[in-house]
DNA sequence: CGGCTGGGTTGCATTACGCAACTTGACCCT
DNA sequence: AGGGTCAAGTTGCGTAATGCAACCCAGCCG
């Protein structure tokens, strides 16, 4: 993107897209929602280019979006973590799920799927536990990759 | 972006990225969403280049999430219309819209407000009617620009 | 001492975007 | 009859972002 803004829009929707718009965002809040925290891991999982990873990861953090932490001194190695903020993004992330779900042919299912961990019930596109009815948090969910047999069926 | 696909994902939200995360393409879904229906009234509004919202449009149209209908023969003029899967993409715009406002400094309240047609409640950041507890779609909201009295104030 | 790991930075080629100008066909004004 | 406008794009060009590979540096490992 040119800019990352969109000049002259006053609506929320350009406002959250001046943030998490740009090519690969959401997709590394979505892997460190997964549990990825670290550069490589993120390389690897994402495939996108390094160059572009580490501008990503530092807007994230000016925008408050990621934290960075040190886990270990010299040589110093950093974790990111999600903000409150980061966290608040998890809504959008499922509604984007859900949708791709009910618009992409699955011959065997969805390839992730999004569970309350308190009582284990199925999360709907509205963040919605849909066993207990309850409308849940990022805190509150559990997302689990059902690509096992697709990989084994590629070896 | 070099290419719009994330290759190696095989997650819904990538999926759902490779079609809608190009810069400016979830702007001209919502606008289409408020009524925008024409090429120069979307240029317009969204003070998007002309080339990319052509490109954009055509792509949208490929993936059926906008129909393109002559409105008038010779010379020959379109409208874009959104699909059922066009619509389906509304809880995700909602949700990005409740991030925006959560996380944007508003002095006179966010810009654009959403209200359930039926009630008249406003619509939480879920597409709940904050009013009758409704789940909503596209079809059941009304969308409002509160941008009156800058408007009125700027000149 | 050579290699590996983690977390990046640098350089270069490719691609997409922003902007302005042009096109086409029909209508509108005088 | 000539000029202007509108809608819906298309074309061409310069610039900015991306992808890729190579490089860097500090510590640890054998």
């Amino acid at each position: 993107m040119l800019r990352h803004d969109y000049p002259g829009q006053t609506c929320s929707i350009a406002k959250a897209l001046e943030v998490v718009g740009e090519r690969w965002t959401l997709l590394i809040v979505r892997d460190v929602m997964t549990g990825h925290r670290r550069f490589d891991e993120l390389q690897k999982s994402l495939g996108v280019a390094r160059n572009v990873l580490s501008a990503r990861l530092q807007r994230l953090v000016e925008e408050d979006i990621l934290e960075r932490r040190p886990y270990q001194e010299s040589p110093e190695r950093y974790e990111y973590f999600l903000t409150e903020k980061g966290l608040d993004l998890w809504p959008s992330l499922i509604a984007l799920l859900g949708w791709g779900d009910r618009h992409t042919e699955y011959p065997d299912g969805p390839p992730m799927l999004v569970f309350h961990k308190e009582c284990g019930g199925s999360v709907s596109d509205r963040g919605v536990c849909e066993r207990c009815g309850e409308t849940l948090t990022a805190r509150d969910a559990r997302a689990v990759r059902v690509a096992e047999e697709a990989l084994a069926a590629d070896r």
